[in-house]
DNA sequence: CGCGAAAGTTTGCGCGCGTAAAAAAATTGT
DNA sequence: ACAATTTTTTTACGCGCGCAAACTTTCGCG
């Protein structure tokens, strides 16, 4: 508000009396202006309001701020939680973020895709969908944006991968599972939309056998993105008609357990190691909502901070050096055990 | 990919045989051209991949096709999905909707609304922070582009209001709890982030005068938008010291609530109707997970649907009519009561 | 076949800003 | 105080496309 309306960069350099170029070298780098005539801009910003328009600043740069964060599913508690950090991480670094959710489908991945290239984005930030995404769609988007990809690994796409350490999930649990009871069965969908999903079997599998056990794996079916409601389901099959081999049992991922603890209270089961408790669950992630289940869930935290952090700061490396690194490089972090009363 | 890059409209006229005006005409509206001409251009299109630059044709255009959603605060699933409803919506409508999270801060309101006066949008659909949003701001926002508020209200300000009404959610839950058992008393936070909140304690109010009961108000110490972790200390509080003056809870949502059953699993406290049980707890929203918690939660439930659809309608409705209404209409959807176990 | 309307083409400007090159002005050093 | 910088101004063009006016071609129809 404060005088009368500017709009645009014309007008304003009118009324602070410099010329537009030099506003424009200004508010892409105010240092790169005399002290004095920083001075004379930024007085008259203190009495006209004007930012430069930020998609017009965009067309004709060598090199935006703009980044794009895409995941596979933001009414995922998980995803909207990484993806908040990731926009903050963003806005900090002075960069300026545009958070897109594929909703599970592939189609709509895809159009992002093609909305980002119009971003003209300094560089992406992408957990793709895994297996429902089209693979050569999001290889020729690598090949012209600067994208690291993070949560979900697409071998050899994107300059980076920074996610978590799936085997340092699983082993832990699995470990402190067998430590403190019986060696757990692995409960999973069956057809995992997450490619984490397989490495967490593979290392569930890999843990067995190094411990000298048997692996179960219980499968539950349905696809798509209502985890709770699948692993509701499943549990409730196994639970009922009696096949499961354990009194302990490894969730893939928090949301299935969240499902599986449903399932085991409508049954009057008991879930933990205390008295009265016929079956332990554990599980992986430490989902924002893990901590309020009934009882409360024993997890593999993700390590949110810094798969956040260093997302970004690749994302960062990878924008100075040009857009493209020399070598792709895949960051894991591991697990941090979050011992609760489930298990 | 397909053949060699095309990389503007005018290339794309080149190869297509066509007038780059025509072709302009044609991606703006198919139908306005002649048969023949558009089955060149499709024809080319199969050749050529090309789709006009999303930023650079809503620079100059009368009436763009953006919308933004903004919403206060998207890692709550009950956000996130209302999100996701209405972006579908607009998507279905043929807008671009792009989709904003305050975060729950005030500065990251108002720099949202600022990038969305560049994006030029025909629209807005905002559900402001609330107490935390800075009024002003929002209503110069929306003198300048035309703005349905939805979920929470600001009274005056957007062109129209599309929500929930709440006092038939609180009715509905209040007098199920009375009829039922004990009237309740009602959970709450002190300084609740947003307005349907003191809207579900005035309607809580009435309604127990209405039936002849004593309201009895119980508030949980805390800020923010870590709702679960207020209402589980909250109630930890009031469960320990046996303030409790009834054996049956209203929380104001269902976030609260799902901390309160966490607080009443960690003390062995027995929650529902049934055998056994101590105390019932109920609430508001429906919340997406509100069907798991354990046990699972009694609560009156927003119509997504009508919500999203309605709110998506009302802002076409503004659009055509040019960006304004005559009269600021206010729409509330009514509660549908969702019977699980908890009460 | 000729006529008027409909559709397409040409031409040119505008959106709001980045950026490059050359000229002018202000600052610096001595 | 004068040459040697540094900074700013001027001028001009580009980004990718919308839009309007005037003109030309095409189409439908009697």
């Amino acid at each position: 508000m404060k005088f009368s309306k500017i709009k645009n960069m014309e007008e304003f350099a009118a009324v602070s009396g410099i010329s537009r170029p030099t506003v424009s070298k200004y508010f892409n780098d105010p240092s790169s202006v005399r002290d004095s005539t920083r001075a004379r801009i930024e007085a008259a910003l203190e009495r006209y309001d004007y930012r430069p328009n930020l998609f017009a600043v965009n067309q004709n740069r060598r090199l935006t701020k703009n980044v794009g964060i895409v995941v596979p599913y933001l009414a995922d508690p998980f995803f909207a939680e990484i993806a908040r950090r990731i926009e903050q991480r963003c806005i900090a670094a002075g960069l300026r973020p545009t958070l897109y959710s594929a909703h599970g489908q592939q189609a709509l991945e895809n159009d992002i895709l093609d909305a980002l290239r119009d971003l003209r984005p300094a560089g992406v930030l992408m957990a793709p969908l895994g297996r429902a995404s089209d693979r050569s769609q999001v290889e020729r988007f690598c090949r012209d944006v600067p994208t690291v990809l993070f949560d979900s690994n697409i071998e050899g796409i994107g300059e980076a991968f920074v996610g978590s350490d799936n085997f340092s999930f699983v082993s832990q649990t699995v470990e402190y599972l067998t430590r403190t009871g019986e060696p757990p069965a692995f409960f999973e969908m069956r057809i995992p939309a997450n490619p984490n999903a397989n490495k967490r079997r593979l290392a569930y599998i890999k843990m067995m056998d190094r411990l000298g056990f048997e692996p179960h794996i219980v499968k539950a079916e349905g696809e798509g993105w209502a985890f709770e409601d699948i692993g509701r389901r499943g549990a409730l099959k196994v639970l009922q008609d009696g096949s499961l081999p354990t009194n302990s049992i490894l969730c893939s991922n928090d949301r299935l357990a969240i499902g599986f603890l449903s399932a085991c209270y409508a049954l009057g089961i008991n879930v933990g190691s205390g008295e009265g408790c016929a079956i332990r669950v554990a599980s992986n992630d430490d989902h924002p909502f893990s901590k309020f289940t009934c009882p409360p869930l024993t997890t593999a935290a993700h390590d949110y901070d810094s798969v956040a952090n260093r997302s970004v700061e690749t994302l960062l490396e990878v924008i100075e050096s040009g857009g493209r690194l020399a070598t792709r490089t895949e960051t894991l972090f591991p697990a941090k055990m979050i011992l609760r009363e489930s298990a």
